[in-house]
DNA sequence: GAGCTCTCCTTGAACTTTTAACTACCTGAG
DNA sequence: CTCAGGTAGTTAAAAGTTCAAGGAGAGCTC
């Protein structure tokens, strides 16, 4: 019988090779999509993607901006990695920091004005990159099912399902 | 009417709502497992998923070893990020680059008993985190359908079939 | 076999990300 | 009010990545 259970003891449970071939596919097509990516925002519009990503939130967000710490969750990254972002987007003129009213120690982003045209210049070529290495090439089940995928897999990373304890968001 | 339609001035062709979903879910989900599998192996390993998965090529290799331009492509990095991460890994012990007899040029990437050693005590850690984060969320069907989206995906992104023509594989 | 071009790999500099403090401010208990 | 502990955001330093350039050998042509 088997007699050790603990997570740390018991026999590793390896990938198959069918799983093998599924992981591998996930991390070749990851890296070279998101390198892909990073390369054509780089060139057409002189950033990187997560960048890009960061501009589009402010876009979509009222007025234009969002608190720090916000934008970092809705983006997915650390704040210190915000902020030297946000640091760098401002020495380009597309964002522009504002002091929160209510909180001293708040910060917003804000895509300014030179950040709006940046992203419509920009926006139908990164489109069309993201259709042509992605949409084009699935079937309508296959998008659904990515969807569902995805939304599954982000949803278990999710750290503690956050944000829903915003003091702004109440 | 409609009077243009080239690629560059044509209507772009927008993400629908659906769509755009589906995207999302792709970046929030990519972003946050990378993240976390980032984590785990530096905390566990000592070392970045990318170069993880560089020692895992190696291990695979006959005799362990492969030349620079072969694992890069392997590894879909490019070989400049190859070098840096050679070197690091050198530093470490788990690699060793030896010369190529039959091309004064090439470097051989070798895996080292150390690196050996690394691999086996970090793995089932490692495979573990990956079943937590992907595979025990998902149903049969759904990792059969990832496979194939994501090989569909690299697919479409591999430099040209690249790897056909390498002297080394004849 | 000289010269031209291409490939293999490396390098330094610029840039981005991570990690671990750290400042400043808010908040709630007493 | 005061103080302990938490939160917002930043920062310096180390680590990793990208970009452009370059050294050195291979390989082809004449």
């Amino acid at each position: 019988m088997e007699y050790m259970n603990t997570a740390s003891t018991s026999e590793p449970r390896w990938l198959n090779d069918e799983e093998q071939r599924v992981w591998r596919s996930y991390i070749d097509a990851t890296t070279l999509l998101e390198d892909h990516l990073d390369r054509q925002l780089q060139r057409d519009a002189g950033m990187p993607h997560v960048y890009y990503g960061l501009l589009v939130k402010l876009a979509e967000s009222p007025h234009r901006r969002l608190r720090m710490t916000e934008l970092a969750m809705y983006a997915k990254i650390t704040r210190s990695r915000l902020s030297h972002a946000v640091a760098r987007l401002e020495k380009n003129g597309w964002v522009r920091r504002e002091d929160c009213p209510d909180d001293k120690r708040g910060q917003f982003a804000v895509l300014t004005d030179a950040g709006q045209e940046v992203l419509q210049q920009t926006a139908p070529g990164h489109v069309e990159a993201v259709r042509q290495a992605v949409f084009d090439r699935l079937t309508t089940e296959q998008q659904k099912a990515l969807g569902e995928i995805m939304r599954i897999v982000a949803e278990g990373l999710q750290p503690s399902e956050a944000g829903a304890d915003l003091p702004w968001l109440r």
